[in-house]
RNA sequence: GGCCCUAUCGUCUAUCGGCUAGGACAUAGCCUUCUCAAGGCUAGAAGCGCGGUUCGACCCCGCGUAGGGUCACCA
């Protein structure tokens, strides 16, 4: 229906006051699928002009959490481009340049009232029932302008603006929503408002992509690039995050956590930009499960929602699973084996084989491992087991039963000769014979709770294996006595 | 309060005027299984309200309602 567009740069530009949330990551992402789907360039731009809340570390922290998902940008603090540098702060002197256009063109003026006389003003419109305009208390005659007063923009014209958002279609706004906003901070400082629109412009950025809470100061940015006479970029608006209970937009002061945290959690990258893709983005089909390539194909702006969406721990772990479920079992095996490293358990060989796999098959995130092993969940291998008697019985079984059958097991396991239990195939056809004649639950649930003491356990064969002969005719001797 | 925006199962969503409203997560039940998990099957579960346009509205329009965003020398 239309043509792919040429050219295509778009950009991520946080301010380093912190980590970096899921909110932020979406929008990152939306803007770099976009690029990268048009064979376009994605810019990260560090907009730190508010020194009082930066925080020492964002910077790297931000990067960072970019790089863990593989959201890779062509120029950026770290990575040199005609554009340098991509740190606002180190860019001052081009908002001077901009700033002294519209000085020239009467355009933009010092504001020569004291924080606390705005501070009045703002309050008596409240009071009012009013939303606040700086122009309304405009200065007749416009103070010039010395570098140490805040710049104020002069709105010239007083009109309606109509836009085009490639995601929320045609959005337009009165005379209300323009103002005489700052444009450089008393501190020299440009505010946000004014750097970014400098910076897109500067580093020829075809294709805004930002989060809703901008759509209403988008008048004022229109009416910037008019007075600079610059033909504005086209505007991607994404849709917000909420939080679980749907209430607000996921943000920082709601709690909202650091996107590295996702990665302590054990999530895989694909997961996270898989999910976050479909927050507020489905290209229409049944499949959920898209790799990174599969997303970079399917996004489409026509698709991206405008309501907000709320996010779902429940979902993600689930889809978490599906995508580890992609990872060959070489890789499964590695990410286990390392992460019960950390935790003082070495698996090693056979064991590491055989136990990767009962794991794998309980966890929906690395670090669920975590808890697995904090709650004993593995301990039926490693520690020799209480018991309580009724456990060992099965149903409507009872406890004479339960031991003559723990017995007959037994006289199986102590006759084999393979003392390693290496085929345990032997013995297992064995047990299962008798098994089968006597009534299967009979036999191997008290044979299974014997040697792992939980009710819930990996299979006794994968029990004995594991356990070897001598530890297996230990545990299970310990419950016969038990059941006395 | 002004302005802007949004509105389909509990949640994420499909539908681009024809719907017996589809899928996924979650929930419940059943099957399979030595238990749990996994897997398979099944079920319940939705168009905010009122008008209008139309042969026909979930889809278009208006009003109402609810929710979100915004009104900083923050981004």
């Amino acid at each position: 229906m239309k043509e792919k567009p040429q050219n295509i740069t778009t950009r991520f530009a946080p301010s380093p006051t912190g980590f970096l949330h899921v909110g932020g990551v979406r929008t990152a992402l939306y803007a770099w699928l976009l690029a990268r789907k048009n064979n376009g360039k994605f810019i990260l731009r560090i907009e730190d002009t508010d020194k009082a809340r930066e925080v020492e570390g964002s910077i790297e922290h931000i990067q960072k959490s970019l790089k863990w998902v593989g959201l890779n940008w062509d120029e950026g603090p770290d990575a040199p481009g005609p554009h340098d540098p991509y740190i606002q702060s180190q860019r001052l002197h081009l908002y001077k340049k901009f700033a002294e256009k519209l000085i020239a063109k009467g355009l933009a003026y010092a504001d020569p009232y004291t924080e606390e006389e705005i501070e009045k003003f703002r309050k008596q419109a409240e009071a009012d029932k009013k939303p606040f305009l700086y122009r309304e208390h405009r200065p007749e005659t416009l103070p010039e302008w010395d570098g140490h007063q805040p710049l104020r923009f002069k709105v010239s014209e007083l009109k309606t603006y109509t836009w085009t958002d490639l995601v929320w279609g045609e959005l337009s706004a009165g005379p209300e929503a323009l103002d005489d906003f700052i444009l450089i901070k008393s501190d020299g400082y440009p505010t946000y408002n004014f750097a970014h629109i400098v910076d897109d412009i500067d580093m020829g950025v075809t294709h805004v992509v930002r989060g809703q809470e901008f759509i209403s100061s988008t008048p004022k940015f229109l009416s910037v690039y008019e007075a600079l006479g610059v033909q504005p970029p086209h505007f991607v608006t994404t849709p917000p995050i909420m939080g679980a209970d749907g209430k607000r937009k996921l943000g920082k002061r709601d709690g909202a956590k650091d996107f590295m945290d996702y990665e302590k959690e054990g999530y895989l990258p694909d997961t996270m930009i898989n999910f976050l893709a479909f927050l507020g983005f489905n290209p229409g089909g049944e499949k959920e499960i898209f790799t990174r390539e599969e997303l970079i194909e399917a996004f489409d702006l026509n698709k991206v929602q405008r309501s907000g969406a709320q996010w779902s721990d429940d979902k993600l772990d689930w889809m978490n699973k599906e995508h580890m479920k992609m990872l060959s079992e070489k890789e499964r095996n590695e990410k286990i084996v390392e992460r019960l490293k950390i935790l003082g358990i070495d698996l090693e060989g056979v064991m590491s084989e055989k136990l990767c796999p009962i794991i794998f098959d309980r966890i929906s995130k690395w670090g669920d491992i975590d808890t697995f092993v904090a709650e004993g969940e593995l301990d039926y291998f490693f520690n020799a087991p209480e018991y309580e008697k009724e456990k060992l019985i099965w149903k409507d079984s009872n406890l004479a039963e339960a031991k003559k059958h723990l017995e007959y097991v037994t006289e199986i396991l102590e006759k084999s000769s393979d003392k390693n239990f290496d085929s345990v195939e032997k013995i297992k056809t064995l047990i299962f014979d008798y098994a089968t004649l006597q009534g299967r639950g009979n036999v191997l649930w008290p044979l299974r709770v014997a040697l792992s003491g939980k009710e819930k356990s990996p299979d006794p064969f994968t029990l004995i294996y594991i356990l070897g002969k001598m530890e297996t005719l230990a545990r299970a001797e310990k419950a016969i006595k038990k059941l006395d």
